[in-house]
Order: C-alpha cells, then structure tokens, then sequence
RNA sequence: GAGAGUGUAGCUCAGUAGGUUAGAGCGUCAGUUUGUGGCACUGAAGGCCGUGGGUUCGAGACCCAUCAUUCUCCCCA
C-alpha cells in the first residue's frame, strides 16, 4: 500500500473547518425556512439521461460518470470492448455507463418535478443542502466535490417570488456578515439585444462575448464579437449596450432607449423595474446592481438572472441563479415555471476565512473537562460528569490517572474552557474545584450544588 | 482542453557554482523530584530529498520521463 491520498479536488474537513462549515449551513438553512421553504434530498447519483444535456457542451464534459457494474466478467468483455470503441468515437454507451453523480441541484429537483408533480402542491418551495459533483480542471475556489445550498419556488410566475428570493439572499449573508453585491439581469433584455443586433440565433454567441467584459475589456469583446459573424452596424449596437453606466435607474434608462422599442425588451425592463424597486434590502452592505452584462452559462434560464459577488475579496461568484419557463419540460411535464437560487458554501467559506469574519463562539466543543486522578475519584467524577451532560453541558473525563500537567495541557490544546477537579482531598470532603483556564479563577463547590446547578459563564 | 510553478522531517521551509555523517522553526514525546496548565530550559524520536532512468569520480542540486499538487486561461459555485 502506498501512502494515502484524497482524489484530486477532495478535501476532508477538520474539527476547526467542520463547525464553520456547519456555521454557513445553518445559518442558511434558517434563512431558507424562515421564508417558508421545506427541506428535499435527491440521490448522489442520477441517471445519466436525467443529466446529459442539461447544462450545454461543456457541462456534458464536467459530469463524473461511473462506470457499470460487473464489465470484468470474461462472457462480457467483447461486448465491453466494443461499446469502449464507441466511447472512444465521442459516443454514449449505456451498456458501459448508465449512471452519473449529480453536477448541480437543479436539474435533480426539475426531475423530481416532474416525477411527482401530481403530489405536489403549488408552488412548491424547496431548499436542498448537498453536495455535488464536476470533473473540473482544480484551484483557487473551485473543487471537483462542493456543496450547493439551493431554494426554489416552482409552479408560480409571480415577481414577488423574485423579490423574495434577492431578500432572502441579503438576509442570508447579513446573518453571515459577508458584504455582497447582489447582481441582476433578465434573459429577455439579452434576447431583445440580440434581435435588435439582427440575429435572435446570436444570442448564445453575444452572452458568451459579454460576459467576458469585465476580464478580457471592450476591444476584446468587439473582436471575439467578430470572430462569431457580428457585422460592424451590430457590434457598434452592443457597444452601447455594454457602456451603460449609473444608478440602477439611469442604467434602465438608458437600456430603454437601446432595446425598449423591442417588445420581449420592453417586458425583460418592467420585469427588472419591478424586482429592483419593490422593497429596500435589509442591509445597507448589502446592494442591489443592474447588471446587463450578466449573462450565466446555463441554458435553461429565461427571465431574471442573479449573480452574487463577495465585495472585498477576489474570488468569482458565490452564489446565483434565475428564472426558468419550462425546466421540467425537459422531463416532459410541461407548464411548469420557476425560480431559483444557490449558495455556493465551499466559496462562502473561502471568503469568510479571508475577510475573518467566523464568530469565534463558533469553535466551541466540548466546555468541561474532568481530571482523571484515581479510580475511585474518576468514578466520582465519572458521575457527576453524567449529570453534566443530562443539563446539556458538553463534557468529558480523561481518559486514564496522569499527572496535573498532562491534563491541563490537554484541556488547552482542546480549547475546553473548565477543568474540573476531584482528588483524593474533594473527594473525602464531597467537594470539587471548578478552574476557568483563560482567567484562572478557581471556584470550590459541593459536589451535589455542582451538578445540580452549576452553568459555564 | 492549453500554459506556468512546486515536490526535502507530521507541518512551514533552508540547503549556497553538484563534494564527507541532509538542517532550522513549529509540532510530537520524555524530563526540569511525585495535586495546578499557558512561559522558559534540557533531551529524544522522526527523512531510500515524489518515483524511474541518465550525465558525473561523486546528484537533494544538472538533464529526460513519470506521478502528485498548486496556480492561470476556458468554464463555473
């Protein structure tokens, strides 16, 4: 056996790492039922044909097969090797891979939609807290396994489900004290773009472009624009498009004049009108932006897309999302609309490390350790510990009789805060001695006053 | 898929133009006379220098390959 390793993009999370990862989850998970939505887990792995597809050319690329069962028996392996030489001509085998892991939240939950759409209720309010899966290339902020926190309100057109969801998001990283910039755009304001442009079929290439604008800059935009087949007329338009600058309201008002006239860009401005407007965020750091270079890669979007970015820190998004028309069409359910969001945790983490903002409450574990000074003593203690325990209060004996030294030394790298303290002295008298270790202070009580009463500060 | 960097003790790294027994700090363990930690001091354990080839009298150092890992581009959370 080699020495042990963690395949590529993995990670195991220590104590430390552990209880701020839970810190993240339940503040989000507070968040997403505080505005009413309910808990679903969908399986690790999904069907290949639930997934293949789903998330454009690249995306098929990302997603982590696994392979068939049982291909090393001998009467199978001249079929197996025939269906590889299909693999190898770009083409998919069931016979070879018939599963994948899940590469986001989304489509799963449009699956379970679809699958289940006569029991449910709508709309349907779902959050789901899981981790997921991309054969990406590994580095700063990205990883091959990370967790996704999504909420989703499906079978409802309202705005208001919109207006919920950036409140929700505001709420979210208020509680976690990390400064964001919520970004806003609508898939219809694209689409308009890209009549006005003269090529609705250059939609895909346009948002591909723009979205490119704030690292590669305007010339570099202009020349991948004519690279796709853009003529100079059209290039100038979007030109225009993208020097918009101002306050959310000037920005919509400049945008009116460039696709306002066009009548899905007229709706994609309402509909952006309305989100932005309709109720003040519940955090001053926390803003609002107009952002019509937004595009998002995934395909299923088709009105308002989120993007949220940490403001203060390099890192890409950490959150996002958007309105799909039709996402269980896919599945062949028609008619069912939706709107959702994700929270991107191992990046949340990545930036609240950075910006230092975990409370340091958040590291603590056990808050009583008792000595271990002889057995009679440590059966003492041993019960008194219990009646600890029964009150909620985290505690724990050592483990075999040591010197005073080796215990206290333990309950400092630990980071216990009380050391409790039965010798052969407390245990005659019926006492115990209670040490803060921080402050240093020492309190004597009964041992019966201790473990009936007795609370850390 | 394209490019760049890095692999030496458990961790972070030194290691000088290739030259005897490969170093430091932190951590670990043991002690500084047996019921009060953090500090300090003393000592110990721990490395086929990522792996395989090559150049050389001699390689941790140079060359090639390979693997791992980090970062950038693409794309994304």
């Amino acid at each position: 056996m080699s020495k042990p390793s963690l395949p590529q993009g993995t990670r195991d999370f220590n104590a430390s790492v552990v209880r701020k990862r839970q810190f993240i989850f339940s503040t989000i998970q507070q968040v997403f039922q505080l505005y009413g939505f309910e808990p679903l887990e969908t399986p690790a792995m999904e069907n290949l044909d639930t997934l293949m597809g789903k998330y454009g050319e690249e995306g098929d690329k990302l997603i982590f097969k696994i392979l068939n069962n049982g291909l090393d028996r001998p009467e199978k392996h001249a079929k197996a090797k025939e269906d590889f030489d299909k693999i190898l001509q770009g083409k998919n085998v069931k016979d070879l891979t018939e599963r994948a892991l899940r590469y986001d939240l989304t489509i799963p939950f449009a699956r379970y939609v679809a699958m289940n759409h006569g029991q449910l209720t709508f709309p349907y309010k779902r959050y789901q807290m899981q981790p997921v899966w991309r054969a990406d290339r590994p580095q700063r902020g990205r990883y091959r396994e990370f967790y996704q926190c999504d909420a989703d309100v499906v079978g409802s057109k309202s705005l208001l489900n919109e207006v919920e969801l950036v409140q929700l998001y505001a709420t979210a990283f208020s509680q976690l004290d990390v400064p964001v910039d919520i970004r806003i755009n609508n898939r219809k304001i694209l689409a308009a773009l890209a009549e006005v442009c003269g090529g609705a079929d250059k939609l895909t290439d346009i948002t591909i472009a723009i979205d490119k604008l704030d690292k590669i800059g305007i010339d570099k935009v202009k020349e991948e624009l004519t690279q796709r087949g853009l003529l100079p007329a059209q290039i100038a338009a979007i030109e225009q498009y993208l020097s918009i600058e101002g306050s959310n309201e000037e920005k919509l008002a400049q945008l009116n004049n460039i696709v306002g006239s066009n009548s899905i860009g007229a709706e994609g401005i309402a509909e952006l009108q309305t989100v932005i407007n309709f109720a003040p965020l519940p955090d001053s750091r926390c803003t609002l932006t107009a952002d019509f270079t937004l595009a998002r890669g995934l395909n299923y979007y088709t009105g308002t897309i989120f993007e949220v970015k940490a403001i203060g820190v390099q890192m890409g998004s950490i959150g996002g999302g958007g309105r799909y028309d039709d996402l269980t069409g896919l599945f062949d359910v028609p008619n069912i609309p939706g709107v959702g969001i994700s929270f991107g945790v191992d990046r949340i983490f990545d930036v609240m490390e950075e910006l230092q903002l975990f409370p340091e409450a958040v590291q603590q574990g056990t808050q009583v350790l008792f000595f271990n000074l002889g057995d009679a003593e440590s059966k003492a203690a041993f019960g008194l510990m219990q009646q600890l325990r029964s009150r909620g209060i985290s505690a724990m004996l050592y483990h075999e009789q040591a010197k005073f030294d080796k215990q206290f030394k333990f309950a400092d790298k630990k980071g216990i805060a009380y050391v409790v303290v039965i010798g052969s002295n407390e245990l005659d008298q019926g006492i115990c001695k209670v040490k803060h270790l921080a402050s240093g202070n020492e309190q004597v009580f009964t041992q019966q006053d201790f473990a009936a009463q007795w609370q850390p500060a």
